[in-house]
DNA sequence: CAAACGTGGGT
DNA sequence: TACCCAAGTTT
């Protein structure tokens, strides 16, 4: 067990340059397992930068597990809107309801209950387990992948599900008793803040750094080794502004899929011309009377890439098809997501011009 | 197990 | 511009 006596090493290490290294954050401030669960969640593919306000905003919002449970989910998504990924926030509420009517309101201690938790992967069980309640439960992120990687000299792929496991399974190995939370937040302090991947990584700085078999064999810049992402695929719309009266027409995406359930204008999964996209007003009921500008705009996601034609419309009907949502509206009721949300500058200027 | 699922920042 | 990501989970 050679990789035993190098890790168990190399916590040590991890747990004396820990305290004096951590960054202040916000969700750091105590191990209230409701706090450390939604910044987990939050930061789920997400920059700590990114998340800092949405986590301020949601908890003053809704400051406990039983405000989280009985909250309408226009509110929930208001609060993420922008944040992405937002089967998250759904998940986090069913999880809410799980502990409520489960568990008595009282956030589970023990890694298979909490595993059980909507949204709650082995990633973000292993880190609640071991932070919250000093279970020596692994929580195996991109930055411990890659730490773990280095340290371990492993060219193994890291994007392959039996390698996280071992991962896991050789951390859990060396979990120290008492000390469980540090270590979980020292992994990823030292993957985020040092153990950084590119170009870039602070090896001078790295208090495991004479441990280090990448380092001493200088293959740092080689790893984690990462499978091949696959390309995007590029999709073309027409997303159609309807302004008539104070208000300009949006409506509710569908439950599953991309975007579920948040706002959107009313758009067509191609490109359309003036003609047919006034054709298209018309067959919707607005009657537009006015071309007032178009635009192209590009968003892209993880996976798709949006080429959108954006018309502007004067119309004359508030059609029933639609919702039809004034300035305020737009902005602190409905849940546009950002390749929508690029619009909404345009959009209200245009409502403040012409009412 | 591969694919779906957002966004914003850095090089 | 194009690509890489950042504290993953679900299906």
């Amino acid at each position: 067990m050679r990789t035993n006596q190098l890790l168990s090493e190399s916590v040590e290490k991890l747990l004396a340059w820990y305290p004096a290294h951590a960054r202040d954050l916000p969700w750091r401030q105590d191990q209230e397992p409701y706090h450390v669960w939604l910044s987990e969640i939050m930061l789920q593919q997400t920059r700590v930068e990114a998340v800092k306000g949405y986590y301020r905003r949601f908890l003053q919002a809704l400051p406990d597990i039983a405000a989280l449970a009985d909250a309408p989910e226009e509110q929930l998504l208001k609060l993420w809107e922008g944040l992405g990924y937002y089967n998250r926030v759904r998940n986090l509420q069913k999880a809410a309801r799980q502990i409520m009517t489960e568990h008595s309101g009282v956030f589970p201690g023990e890694y298979a209950k909490i595993r059980k938790l909507s949204g709650i992967g082995p990633y973000t069980a292993g880190a609640i387990a071991s932070i919250c309640f000093e279970q020596p439960t692994p929580a195996v992120d991109g930055n411990v992948l890659r730490v773990m990687s280095r340290i371990l000299n492993d060219h193994s792929c890291v994007d392959l599900p039996k390698v996280k496991q071992r991962f896991t399974e050789q951390l859990a190995a060396v979990y120290p008793a008492g000390q469980c939370g540090m270590l979980t937040q020292a992994l990823m302090e030292l993957g985020a803040t040092v153990c950084v991947p590119n170009g870039a990584p602070r090896c001078d700085a790295c208090p495991v750094r004479e441990l280090c078999i990448a380092h001493e064999q200088q293959t740092v810049e080689q790893l984690p080794v990462r499978a091949e992402k696959k390309k995007r695929r590029i999709e073309h719309r027409t997303v159609f502004v309807f302004l008539c009266g104070d208000a300009a027409a949006v409506r509710k995406r569908e439950d599953k899929g991309l975007l579920a359930g948040l706002w959107e204008f009313p758009n067509l999964p191609h490109t359309c011309t003036p003609e047919e996209a006034i054709a298209w007003g018309e067959e919707m009921g607005v009657h537009p009377t006015a071309l007032l500008q178009s635009q192209e705009r590009v968003h892209i996601f993880t996976h798709i890439e949006w080429h959108m034609t954006c018309y502007f419309f004067r119309c004359l009907h508030q059609s029933d098809g639609f919702v039809w949502a004034d300035a305020d509206a737009l902005q602190g009721q409905y849940s546009l997501p950002t390749a929508f949300r690029l619009f909404l500058p345009d959009v209200l200027e245009l409502l403040n011009q012409a009412p």
